[in-house]
DNA sequence: ATGGTAGCCCTGCTA
């Protein structure tokens, strides 16, 4: 099985780039962050003759989570629903669905702005009660796989410079905490699981400054899975290609390929 | 050249 996650960066924009990843990459499952659509507005026909049954938690202007699959989608759950309070109401900022053998998750962790301020609390929150959803939802030994843009780079390699992100979001303990408090949970970063101490190793790049041709990124974009998922995992890979060429976002997406029984 | 690009919807805000 193939899972992927993208943040697209307005699927409205991007949708030529979606729809030529689809054809190219024979992914199973593809979960995409910041549509930036309103339900109405999702394209759920197109990709329905790509092959693909879709499922969208839209917001309108901002944020907006979508999942892909063509091995079918049951159980939707739109956001953290009403026993769990949300630290960013109101935001579309997660879905998930069973999808074959599995439940995927599609995720868009707050970005949290600035060290200290406000948002960057919430962000912190937002990890807390993303936690306790998978607690009330989930077990550790389900076959569960949380996939989106976390807003955070777990490790030092995982960005191009750590002086140039000093003070600032996505590199913080406390930020590295909330992702490794989901790893105590029972979750495995797969991509490290395949390639443990490799640099370089990016998914985001700004757009600005030439960021992407000067390799100046970060590895924000994951994929979470416990280990009915993490110990069959064959092969990892950060798609760069998708982030060149015309209109690409400032993501590029992250497959995860595991063995099925 | 004193921070740059992309996307949104009023051209300032968010990333």
């Amino acid at each position: 099985m193939r899972i992927a996650t993208w943040n697209v960066n307005s699927l409205k924009a991007r949708l030529p780039r979606v729809e030529e990843f689809l054809g190219y990459a024979d992914v199973d499952v593809l979960c995409i962050q910041e549509t930036k659509l309103a339900d109405k507005a999702f394209p759920f026909l197109t990709f329905q003759e790509l092959g693909y049954e879709s499922v969208h938690n839209g917001q309108g202007q901002w944020n907006g989570v979508a999942i892909l699959s063509r091995v079918g989608i049951s159980d939707v759950q739109y956001g953290f629903g009403a026993n769990i309070a949300d630290p960013y109401e109101g935001d579309a900022r997660l879905i998930s669905a069973k999808c074959g053998d599995i439940t995927a998750v599609s995720v868009y962790v707050p970005n949290g702005r600035t060290v200290p301020s406000d948002h960057y609390d919430r962000k912190l929150d937002w990890f807390a009660a993303l936690n306790l959803w998978l607690n009330e939802y989930f077990t550790p030994q389900d076959a569960l796989a949380v996939l989106g843009d976390y807003n955070v780079a777990p490790a030092d390699r995982d960005v191009w410079s750590t002086t140039h992100f000093e003070g600032s979001t996505h590199v913080t303990a406390a930020e590295r905490a909330a992702v490794q408090a989901l790893c105590d949970w029972g979750m495995v970063d797969t991509f490290r699981a395949v390639h443990p101490d490799e640099e370089g190793l990016y998914s985001y790049w700004d757009y600005r400054a030439g960021d992407f041709h000067q390799h100046r990124g970060m590895r924000i974009d994951l994929v979470l899975a416990t280990a009915a998922i993490a110990a069959k995992v064959t092969y990892a890979v950060v798609d760069r290609n998708a982030r060149k060429g015309t209109l690409p976002s400032d993501h590029a997406p992250v497959i995860v390929d595991f063995t099925t029984p």
